[in-house]
DNA sequence: GGCTTACGTTTACATCGTAAATACCTGCGG
DNA sequence: CCGCAGGTATTTACGATGTAAACGTAAGCC
C-alpha cells in the first residue's frame, strides 16, 4: 500500500491537469472512499455511514465499494489509520525528535489533539476500536509513531523500561482528555443520527444536587485549551522525574 | 441473576416443580432485562447484543422486551446506568465522604475500576455513549457521584472552582486509563462478535521498528494495578498542591 | 470482429430494529 | 359454567443494512 496509494485522491489532478480530454470519470480508489467516509462522519456522524450512502455521496452503488473495500469493518479501520495519518502531515509535530524529548511529546500531544478536533466525530473510532496489537495504544495507534516516541526519550537517557511506561501513561492521559473534550464538542457514537440532545434537564430536576446546580456554570463551561497544557505539563514534570532520578 | 435465572425458557419447570402452586411464572422486567442484556455483553461482546438474542435468552421473543423497554438505544443507556449503579453497592466506596477528600477520591476511584474491570465490554459503552448533560463526564456519569465528589472537596477546603476543575481531571484520567485497561483485557466495541484477533504479527513485520521489536514484551507486559495506582497518587498530589495554595 | 480485463450494477438473502395486529392467559362478575 | 377485560407475549410485516453472486458494460489489444 505505497506503491500506488497515492493514486487515490491525486488521480483527479492529474485529470485536472488536462491530459485525457474524453470521457473523463473518476475511477473509485480505496483512498477517495476513505477520504468521503471521513467527511461523511464529519458531517453527519458516524451512525449515519452506511454502505449504500457513502455509495451514493461517490456516486455509485454500495456494491461498487466492495472492490475497493473489503467490508465495512474494514473501512472502519481504514478511516482510523486515515486520520491518525493526518498526523504526518503536520508541520509542528516533528517526524523524529530533534530538540528533546519534551519538546517532541510537547508537539506530539498537540498534533493529536488537532486531528481530534478536526474530526470530533471520527475521534471516538480511534479510540475504540480494537487495537491490532497491544502496544498500539489508542490513539497512537502506529507503530511509526510508537517506534519514533520510544526513541525520543530513549536517546534522552531513559531506561527502556521507563520510557515504556512514559508511553502508557502518555497515551492514557490522551485519550481519557481528548475522548471528553470531543464529547462535550459534539459526538455520539452510538445512538442515531442528529438526535436532538433532550432539552436542557428540566427545572427541578437538579433539586437534590445543590452542588451541581449551582456550579453548572462552571461545569458546562469549556476550558479544554488551558485544562490540556496543565495536565500535559505536569504529566511531563512527572515523567521527567523518573529520568532524573533512574532509582524509583 | 441468581436465585432464579437459571430457568429461562422453563419457568415452567419451575412451576411444575411446584414450590409455589399459583402463578408463579416470572414475570419479565425491566430489570431483568437489563441484567441478562449486561451478562450478555459480559459473554458476548456488545456487537453480538440483539434484541431477537436478547429475547432468546430469556425465553421470550424480541419483541416482547418492547413492553419494558422502548427501544434498542434506550436499552444501552439502561445498560450503562445499570452498571455504574453497581457502585453504590461496593461497600469500599462511600456514599458519602467521611475521611478527607483524598481517601474519597481514591476509593471511588478504585470502585470505579473494579466496575471497568468486572464488565470489560460494557466499559466502552460506559466511556462513549453521549452523555446527558455537559457535566456528567464518562465514566462517573451519574449526578449522584458528581455532586458527593464535588462535596468531598469543597468540604475540604477546595473553592468551588478548583473542586470543578479536579473533577475534570479525575474523569479524564479514568476514562483514559480504564478504557486502555479494559482494551487491552479485552473489549472489541466494534466489530463482529467473537472474531480471531489477527494472528500475533507476522514475524518481520515489525523489521522497521526495531525498538518496538526489542520492546514489544515489556509493552505488552501488564501493569495496570501499579500503573493505575501511581498515576492516580500522582494526580491526586497535583490537584492538593492547588488546595494547599489558592494562589495559583 | 472477438478476447480479456477492469469496473460498476443488479439481484438476492439473512439479519436487524421495530410498528401493528393478534393470540394467550388468568382472574373476574354473572 | 359463560363471557369478558386487561395485561402479557407472539405473529406478522416492513424498511434498512451488510454483503455474496451473477451480470452488464466499456476499453484496450490481438
Amino acid at each position: 500500500m505505497s506503491a500506488r496509494d497515492e493514486q487515490g485522491t491525486d488521480a483527479d489532478k492529474a485529470v485536472v491537469a488536462g491530459d485525457e480530454p474524453p470521457s473523463e470519470r473518476v475511477p473509485l480508489s480505496r483512498d477517495r472512499i476513505v477520504v468521503a467516509a471521513v467527511e461523511f462522519i464529519d458531517e453527519r456522524g458516524l451512525p449515519g455511514l452506511t454502505m449504500r450512502r457513502l455509495g451514493e455521496r461517490l456516486g455509485v452503488e454500495a456494491m461498487a465499494l466492495y472492490r475497493y473495500v473489503p467490508g465495512r469493518e474494514n473501512l472502519l479501520d481504514a478511516i482510523v489509520e486515515h486520520v491518525v495519518g493526518e498526523l504526518r502531515e503536520d508541520d509542528d509535530v516533528a517526524s523524529s525528535p530533534t530538540h528533546g524529548w519534551q519538546d517532541f511529546t510537547q508537539r506530539l500531544a498537540h498534533g493529536i489533539r488537532r486531528v481530534a478536533l478536526r474530526h470530533p466525530r471520527v475521534f471516538p473510532l480511534v479510540a475504540s476500536r480494537p487495537p491490532e496489537a497491544p502496544w498500539l495504544r489508542p490513539p497512537l495507534r502506529s507503530l511509526e509513531w510508537v517506534e519514533v516516541f520510544l526513541e525520543a526519550l530513549i536517546e534522552d537517557g531513559f531506561s527502556e523500561d521507563d520510557a515504556v511506561s512514559a508511553y502508557r501513561s502518555f497515551t492514557s492521559f490522551l485519550l481519557g482528555h481528548l475522548l471528553l473534550e470531543v464529547a462535550a464538542h459534539d459526538a455520539d457514537v452510538g445512538p442515531l443520527d442528529v438526535l436532538t440532545p433532550d432539552e436542557p434537564p428540566g427545572p427541578g430536576a437538579l433539586d437534590d444536587y445543590p452542588l451541581v446546580a449551582r456550579l453548572r456554570d462552571e461545569l458546562s463551561a469549556d476550558h479544554a485549551d488551558v485544562e490540556f497544557e496543565d495536565a500535559l505539563e505536569s504529566l511531563l514534570a512527572r515523567i521527567a522525574l523518573v529520568q532524573a532520578n533512574p532509582a524509583s
